[in-house]
DNA sequence: ATTTTTTTTCTAATCATTTAAAAACCCAGA
DNA sequence: TCTGGGTTTTTAAATGATTAGAAAAAAAAT
């Protein structure tokens, strides 16, 4: 079967290019029966429009560039990226806009970083880890590529962004904490240098203080969001921190590696201590014993980032909406009173 | 700063249009003196030739596709697609290539499928699961789009397609409970009517057998490659076959399930029952024991399945490899000597 | 110095669409 | 019958590259 183009339908339904676009295209002067026509013909040979040649001439791709840092191999295969991906791609698919995956490291050349951007074939971007938008936004700036981030970067406040509430999930794990009875309580937290992190330390200790309890630097730790951070920290403070009952891990691996070091000295989750994550990855449900944690609507996050740029891309809106999503504390078996 | 393109430049440079292409595209034929004066042109305002018309001229977009099925939520949450991506990500930035991912799932209208395969859009699309390419091998057949598949399919003999060594796999995991002194060991299996579970099956049923084994029918489950499968099946295992004392998982994902189980009954890992997982996901080594797994290339899978793609649709090779990988024993803690 | 050959450059067609603007058509009202 | 308005259709100019093939320039051979 040779190669259809629109010329070969217009012939095929005897009308000229321009109506065929117009019928393929909803537009309006065309009449019922041309109509007919160029579908009868389209149907037939199960026509596409070359999608593009049609980019060229509207310049714009209907697809937009997800960017994902990747800043530790470990943290990416936790089961929290492709949950954010799946909520991108669906929502975008319900606009009618493709996705392009990249992954950025730090190791890679202005030059392929800006491949990855190619501009002439994204109508917008999403970033995904803070790290990546500072390279990147001068990039797509001036080319005037809407970008839209997840997790809030306060270097960057005319970009619109969608987060999970910070400081609110943190606050409720460390008060669940506190309600148990629980009066020494860790916080192990994730990338430094972040709003995401500072907001969640802040809540910590803003919990601690609201019901009268000590704030002590020494046990409060951060690290990163993997395990190995988790299983190190709580390795340390299991043997330094006899008085600890409680942590409140600023990720769900965070608080897998830490299970896991408890488990290793001998101490019982949730008789001799409490530990609650938060993320609430498909996993947690399983850990052992099953994680008390703070679910954050990691699918939600992706489709509303998608909507919020696919909106810009529209001018729809133009403002900057930095959004925050509730998580919600979800109590299984990890937490439990504190030891009399 | 107006738009640039290729005739701004040729002007620019006092050269014509077909020189400035052949400056970019490395071709034979110019002058040295006309390539540095395009280059300084190029450099000073920092042209990149527009994809979008170089794909329509090429009739090559240098993009391909990854398509995941969809098959359950719960599975897309478990890690081991991201590393996939990364995988396939950074073979094909290697060679050029970009990556459209989509997620196609079965109550999607066949319109939306043809649509996430637009063909004028991708020169090859690789296939995640199985259940994908019944419907997409049609589309793209005719079409001249290669295809490579993650997973052999025996449906499609003429695919090229590259797996992990499943019966070695099944096989090393088995004899390594045997080894331990295992008589009465259990198999449970994912996703039903893949080849990857028939093999897996077969391999465990032959690795007892070549030791003098029994090989029962109860002692073996067939479900998915979930968390929630593992927990079921052990959680009526361990009351209905008290002589069991072992069983090889073929996922990570089902072996914490299954350890969840066992907990919960009070069954000690690895003093009264070994577990053995099959996946090596990175958090398989923070599980409660940690894992003892069969560790496949996850990223080295998806890799090779780009190389194999952008071979075939470069040419380079024109005839179906199906590769197996070899996966790796990792032995940690959930294993141990049968009880006495 | 002239012809031949080689190298380089330019012209123009092509890829497949969209979309202004011009042209054609239809019909009612004068 | 002619005119004016609306509707529909066609024409042709973009969009921004690649790439044969013609033309021109430079180098080599006679």
């Amino acid at each position: 079967m040779e190669r259809l183009n629109i010329d070969k339908v217009a012939k095929l339904a005897h009308v000229s290019r321009s109506v065929v676009s117009r019928v393929l295209n909803n537009h309006p002067n065309v009449s019922d029966e041309a109509r007919v026509r160029v579908m009868k013909v389209v149907k037939k040979y199960n026509y596409r429009p070359n999608a593009v040649a049609r980019s060229l001439a509207t310049q714009s791709t209907y697809q937009i560039g997800v960017l994902t840092s990747r800043i530790e191999d470990e943290s990416l295969g936790n089961g929290y990226w492709t949950l954010l991906y799946l909520g991108i791609f669906e929502e975008c698919i319900r606009r009618g806009y493709y996705v392009r995956l990249s992954f950025y490291s730090s190791s890679m050349s202005d030059e392929l970083h800006e491949h990855l951007l190619n501009p002439h074939q994204l109508d917008g971007v999403i970033c995904l880890n803070e790290e990546v938008t500072d390279l990147t936004v001068e990039t797509l700036a001036d080319k005037d590529i809407p970008i839209v981030l997840v997790g809030h970067n306060p270097k960057h406040p005319d970009i619109s962004s969608v987060d999970v509430d910070n400081y609110d999930g943190a606050y409720t794990a460390t008060k669940h904490l506190i309600d148990l009875g629980h009066k020494q309580i860790g916080g192990i937290f994730g990338d430094q240098n972040v709003e995401e992190t500072e907001h969640r330390i802040r809540a910590y200790r803003e919990a601690l203080k609201d019901h009268g309890l000590d704030v002590r630097d020494d046990y409060i730790s951060v690290g990163s969001y993997t395990q190995q951070d988790g299983y190190n920290t709580l390795n340390v403070w299991t043997e330094d921190h006899k008085q600890m009952t409680a942590v409140f891990c600023a990720s769900d691996t965070i608080a897998m590696g830490g299970m896991l070091a408890l488990h290793e000295k001998g101490v019982s989750v949730p008789g001799q201590f409490s530990v609650v994550g938060f993320d609430g990855l498909p996993i947690s449900r399983y850990m052992i014993p099953p994680l008390t944690t703070i679910e954050q609507p990691t699918y939600g996050k992706g489709e509303r980032a998608a909507q919020l740029l696919i909106d810009k891309i529209k001018n729809i809106d133009e403002k900057v909406i930095q959004e925050n999503l509730k998580p919600k504390l979800v109590i299984r078996k990890s937490s439990g009173p504190a030891p009399a």
